[in-house]
RNA sequence: GGCGGCAUCGCCAAGUGGUAAGGCAAGGGUCUGCAAAAUCCUCACCCCCGGUUCGAAUCCGGGUGUCGCCUCCA
C-alpha cells in the first residue's frame, strides 16, 4: 500500500509500526456547535481509511479526541446562557447522533481533553524540565525556537513567518510563534489547580498526550483536515518529539478542504452547511458518494446540484441489487475468477492512496455486471454479491435489507387503498380509457408511489428518492 | 510578501510518458396504449505558448486563470 504523506509530500510505502495492525489517531470536534458538512468530509474519509485497513485485514484501533475545553465553547456558554459542561455535553450527543447518521463506524477511543487534565499537567512540566516550556504568569508556552525542526510538516520556516507575521502581539511570549500549553482562567472560567496556579491546557497539547495513552509512543496514521498542518500539527510535533526525542507519527494524513460554489464556507458569509442539516436533505449515501468521487485530498466544492447528481448514481448502483433481487437471495455464490479479478483491482486503486474515485468506477462494473442479462443467474448475483463487498468498504448499503425493502413496510391499510386503486386503473386500461389509467398513475406518483406497468401486472413501488 | 495545490466532455471526476476510466445529464433504438423502470447505442485529442522525446493530458520552461495555508478553523 501506498498512502501520501504530507510530511514528505509524497506516496510512502505503508509499514506500520506493529506488523498486521495499525494505529491511527484523527483529530475530532470542538464540541461548541454541530459539525459541519466540511467536518463531515474528514469524518467520512477517515472512516473508509479505517475500513479499508481492516478490509485488508489489519487490526486497526482508530482514535479520536473531543475536544471539550476551549475558548470557543467557553464563548458558547455565554451565548447560550448555559455552563461549559452542558454546551459540551449537549454538543457530544449531537455529534455522536450526526456521526451515526452518516453512517460512519464509531472511533475505538472518544477520548475527552477534560479526561486527561492531569496528564497533560505532567506533560507540560516536562517539557519545561527539559527546558521547552517556560512559564509567564500562569501561561505556560512552547518555545519553537528551542525546536529545530519546527516548520517540518508545513514547509514552513520561522524566517519566513516572521515576514508574513500575522500573529497576535503577546508581549508574554519570548517569540511571537510560541504556542500555548496552558492557558491561566480568568474570573468565571472553567479551571483546574496545576502547578502554574489555576487554567486549562492549550489546545494543541490534548492530541499528543492521548494519542501516546492509547496508541503508544510512536504510531501509524495521523490525520486532520488541511488545515490542521500549521499550525496544529505542527505543534503537535514540537511537543511529541522535544518530549520524547524521536518521531511519533510515521504518517501524517490530511484532507483536502471543502468548498461552497467555490468559497471558503463561512457563517459571516451565509454559506455555512451544518451536516445535520443536509441529513435531514439528503441520504447519507448520496453524501458519501460525494466526497468520495474526489480524491480525499483535492479540494471539493459543494452545491445541491453535486448532491443531486451523487444521489442518481447511488441510485443506480441499488438499482443492480434489486435487478438480482439481492434481499432474497439466500447463499449466494462464491467468486469465480471474474470477480476475482475485479476484487484485485479495487484493492489496487485503494492501495493507490486510497483512491476512491476509481473504486468507485469498479463498484459501477459490478453493478453493470449485476444487470447484465447475458450473464448467467449465477454470475450475475456473484457481482451482485461483489458489489455489496466493495461497497461496504467504502460504507455504502448499511442497513441494505431495511432499504431494499423499502415501501414494504408501509401499513396494510395504506397497501390495500392502493391495491383498489390499482384494480379500478386496470378496470380503466382494459377499456382502453387512458386518461383515467394515467390520471391514477400521475396523482400516485405526486404521492410518491411509482407505478410500473409489467407482463405480469402493475407493480408499485414508494419513490425512494429521499431514502435511496 | 512567503509557501503550496489545482486547470481533463454541458456538470462531477479518474488517469502522471504510449495514444482519454466512471458517474450525472443529453440524443437515438428496444420494451410500453402512452409512460416509468430496465436495456442497448452515441457523446472529449485534456487552459495557452515554447521545449524534451519515436511518442506528452502526463516531463521541463514561460504565461494566464483559480483555490488554499501563513490567525480560530476539518
Amino acid at each position: 500500500m501506498k498512502i501520501y504523506n504530507t510530511l514528505s509530500r509524497q506516496k510512502e510505502e505503508f509499514i506500520p509500526v506493529e506488523a498486521g495492525k495499525v494505529k491511527m489517531y484523527n483529530c475530532g470536534p470542538t464540541v461548541y456547535n454541530y459539525f459541519h458538512i466540511g467536518n463531515a468530509r474528514n469524518l467520512v474519509v477517515f472512516d473508509v481509511i479505517r475500513r479499508y485497513f481492516q478490509f485488508r485485514g489489519y487490526e486497526v484501533s482508530y482514535a479520536q479526541n473531543i475536544t471539550d475545553i476551549d475558548d470557543k465553547i467557553i464563548a458558547q456558554s455565554i451565548t447560550e446562557g448555559i455552563p461549559t459542561d452542558e454546551v459540551t455535553r449537549k454538543y457530544i450527543t449531537a455529534f455522536l447522533e450526526d456521526l451515526d447518521k452518516l453512517d460512519v463506524n464509531p472511533p475505538d477511543y472518544q477520548p475527552r481533553a477534560t479526561q486527561y487534565i492531569s496528564q497533560m499537567i505532567n506533560f507540560i512540566r516536562a517539557l519545561e524540565e527539559k527546558g521547552y516550556a517556560y512559564e509567564a504568569e500562569g501561561d505556560v508556552y512552547f518555545a519553537v525556537e528551542k525546536f529545530a525542526a519546527y516548520g517540518k510538516l508545513s514547509g514552513k520556516k520561522l524566517v519566513d513567518l516572521k515576514v508574513g507575521a500575522r500573529v497576535e502581539e503577546n508581549e508574554q511570549k519570548r517569540y511571537p510563534f510560541d504556542f500555548t500549553l496552558w492557558k491561566k482562567a480568568k474570573p468565571g472560567e472553567p479551571k483546574w489547580q496545576s502547578p502554574w496556579g489555576e487554567g486549562r491546557p492549550g489546545w494543541h497539547t490534548e492530541c499528543v498526550v492521548m494519542s501516546r495513552d492509547l496508541l503508544g509512543e510512536t504510531f501509524d496514521i495521523h490525520g486532520g483536515g488541511n488545515d490542521l498542518v500549521f499550525p496544529h500539527h505542527e505543534n503537535e510535533i514540537a511537543q511529541g518529539e522535544a518530549y520524547c526525542g524521536h518521531p511519533t507519527v510515521n504518517y501524517w494524513l490530511h484532507n483536502g478542504f471543502l468548498n461552497i460554489e467555490g468559497e471558503k464556507m463561512s457563517k459571516s458569509a451565509g454559506n455555512f452547511f451544518i451536516a445535520r442539516d443536509v441529513l435531514q436533505k439528503y441520504p447519507a449515501e448520496a453524501i458519501r458518494y460525494f466526497f468520495l468521487s474526489k480524491h480525499y485530498r483535492s479540494p471539493i466544492d459543494f452545491n445541491e446540484e453535486i448532491i443531486q447528481q451523487s444521489l442518481a448514481a447511488v441510485k443506480t448502483l441499488y438499482s443492480a441489487l434489486k435487478d438480482v433481487d439481492y434481499l432474497n437471495q439466500q447463499d449466494l455464490p462464491e467468486y469465480s475468477e471474474a470477480q476475482q479479478k475485479l476484487k484485485e483491482q479495487f484493492l489496487d486503486v485503494m492501495d493507490d492512496d486510497f483512491n476512491t474515485a476509481r473504486a468507485i468506477a469498479l463498484l459501477f462494473e459490478a453493478g453493470k455486471e449485476a444487470r447484465n442479462k447475458d450473464n448467467s443467474e449465477e454470475d450475475r448475483l456473484r457481482f451482485a454479491r461483489l458489489l455489496v463487498e466493495l461497497g461496504s468498504v467504502l460504507g455504502f448499503f448499511r442497513n441494505l435489507a431495511e432499504k431494499l425493502s423499502a415501501g414494504e413496510d408501509i401499513s396494510g391499510k395504506t397497501a390495500s387503498l392502493i391495491e383498489l386503486l390499482l384494480t379500478y386503473r386496470q378496470d380503466f386500461k382494459k377499456e382502453k380509457n387512458w386518461q383515467w389509467a394515467d390520471k391514477i398513475r400521475n396523482d400516485l406518483k405526486e404521492l410518491g408511489i411509482n407505478l410500473k406497468d409489467t407482463p405480469q401486472g402493475t407493480e408499485w413501488g414508494i419513490d425512494e428518492n429521499a431514502k435511496v
